[in-house]
DNA sequence: ACCGGGTTGTTCAAATTCGAACAACCGCTA
DNA sequence: TAGCGGTTGTTCGAATTTGAACAACCCGGT
């Protein structure tokens, strides 16, 4: 066993920040979300997976993948959103394991009225809190994270 | 009712890649912690949190408030370590409704071990991923972002 | 000393998340 | 075409989180 590479202080400050930053935008963000507009934020980010398809639709696995979260976790949440009549199932052509979750007119136009609400949120919750440059610099490092983690 | 402003194609990639990023992170330092350790991240949070003060407590509320959770989020969880003999509760001189969370030496004994392990992690998921200037540049973003939320 | 507004921590029900287990299905190979 | 490893989506129980409700307590002004 070697001795840990301990971090150093501004290491530590780079990973405080990013904890703390994460935790606060996402709380603000859930908060919002849940008291304004009745909708969970893994809710809203499927209303606008789906929207960004052609067809309006995925694939269960797809869309959980996409939200980065569990099968069963989407498979929980699209039945809450079938319930509230935003999304249905449909079977899958050609496949008959698939299931294709659809966004309805309905769930679009949920998402049209609340879309507004949720982009000034997420302006005053980090945009508009940072110069153009941060901004960038910003994306550069969450980019190489993110893509750094992938699989 | 002003038309909303929408995010341009840099201020998506900042809002996707800090979604994504934090998302990816938090999940593999969840499951890390869980897999290796047996315990979850809000419960390491808390034993750094107490091991940082001088005589090892904390306050319930400014526990709940430094790990940016609930209020009855810290009481469950303190009630969890508190069962695996990490930590105690310990009324408070001077004001009876307080109560302190106060670190064992069984609970100071466990970081010790664990953290090693936890700032490997770290350091895969995040530090080592960037060059020294992209952490700056990250770390400035971020806490301007978590001082902006502060409250 | 007493009130009234504010604080503290816990408990509760409800919602959400996860992984494991499962049944059904796919497609490739013998 | 029978079989077999791999995939798909759901269901289940367990763990966790949250806000509201609550009881107990603090304190400054009267």
């Amino acid at each position: 066993m070697t001795r840990p590479r301990w971090l150093d202080s501004e290491e530590k400050a780079a990973w405080n920040a990013f904890l703390e930053a994460s935790h606060r935008v996402e709380r603000r963000v859930e908060h919002h979300l849940r008291e304004q507009e009745g909708l969970s934020h893994p809710q809203y980010e499927i209303l606008v997976r789906l929207a960004d398809e052609p067809e309006w639709q995925l694939r269960m696995t797809e869309l959980a993948e996409s939200l980065l979260t569990s099968k069963s976790g989407a498979s929980y949440q699209i039945g809450k959103l079938e319930k509230a009549g935003l999304v249905y199932r449909s079977s899958c052509p050609g496949d008959d394991r698939g299931v294709f979750a659809v966004l309805t007119e309905e769930g679009m136009a949920k998402l049209r009225r609340v879309a507004p609400g949720h982009v000034e949120l997420v302006r005053s919750s980090l945009i508009d809190l940072l110069s153009r440059e941060q901004l960038a610099a910003l994306t550069d490092g969450l980019d190489t994270v993110a893509r750094g983690l992938e699989d």
